[in-house]
DNA sequence: AATCACTATGTCAATACTTATATAGCACAA
DNA sequence: TTGTGCTATATAAGTATTGACATAGTGATT
């Protein structure tokens, strides 16, 4: 149950739902998602149970959003969460499930092309978190140690993913060269 | 849609419904958990389907077993699966969600109290993967580039896997490392 | 005036997953 | 023989998530 609590987290500052997703697009895509239209009924959802509020207001550029806020019980159900330790064990990581059972292509080289996709992906995603970075870096100057709790965090966790990411494009490489040569030891043999 | 895959690709053997569970607890923890809840139900409308068929059969320890076998039909669409490219891009992960909002909890201290049980928790799950690779590595002298297919797949995610949590171990303990100053600097400024 | 791209909010149906509960066989020990 | 623990299968209710669809305002361009 772990959406309700990033709205909650989100909602130090005042979003729409719309806001809202383009915040899981830019920052937190690293290790959650959600679309629209699992946003916007948890929205109502969760004023319903008094967690949050709204009201109606303008926007710069389109039509008028629904800007939500939180309430002192949506305060104390987000300190909860945080208070009861790491949600940790919850893991689903798709490419690897198909890694274990890549066995099953026959074709040797269908699986190197598989792992070279996989590959240019953690490339790509590296560039971006790279980027994301140097950002960052350039534009302010507190960057990384001396920013303020609310971005000092969320700089935690973009170090991670560049951890991670890097860990998979060696991995990626190293499991190229590997089939490359059980490939040709295939063929010699 | 990737647990009916990931029977399909375990149905390479015989395998019963609570089989398929130990399996799951056993090779497949670091990338993917399905509860009995959920895999008896899919397994029959899997039959139904006709990606795999069923029999009875006994058990050398319990009560009697249904035993389920892929049908052809449930091979090409494992293989289609496979061919499909790499899932990638729908990983969540409830601890950086909670680290990126750990700035709500005032009390500094219960944020590195945080950080603290999650290095423990990766630290375990580390000397896990290490046990299990250093078992592997004793009873067998193909690994691991010698081994089957079969095998040499599953070695790859484990790899991973090993890369993966030692990047949080040392993630984790720098972590913990930048807090601390910051709490010194906050009780200093 | 029409079109386009983006902003903005929502609903619906289907699928995926979790938690709790029920039932029963089998082996072994107290 | 009673209990304990593991093996084994299953259902029900609730929650979470996805993908498709519907609607409409706004600003800029054609």
């Amino acid at each position: 149950m772990s959406l309700r609590h990033i709205l909650l987290g989100m909602l130090q500052q005042p979003h729409s739902g719309y806001d809202i997703k383009k915040e899981f697009e830019k920052s937190l895509r690293n290790f959650w998602r959600a679309e629209l239209s699992q946003i916007y009924p948890l929205l109502q959802k969760m004023e319903a149970e008094g967690l949050i509020s709204s009201k109606v207001g303008a926007s710069d550029i389109g039509p008028r959003k629904r800007i939500y806020r939180r309430a002192a019980k949506g305060s104390r159900e987000l300190n909860a969460w945080l208070s009861d330790g790491p949600v940790v064990g919850t893991e689903r990581i798709g490419y690897l499930a198909q890694v274990y059972f890549l066995g099953h292509l026959k074709d040797h080289d269908k699986a190197i092309t598989f792992m070279e996709e996989l590959l240019a992906y953690m490339r790509r995603w590296l560039d971006l978190l790279e980027s994301s970075e140097a950002e960052w870096r350039a534009n302010d100057p507190r960057y990384p140690d001396g920013l303020p709790d609310s971005e000092f965090y969320p700089q935690l966790t973009l170090d991670l993913g560049l951890r991670k990411v890097r860990a998979n494009v060696e991995w990626c490489e190293d499991c190229l060269e590997r089939m490359q040569k059980r490939r040709q030891r295939a063929r010699a043999g």
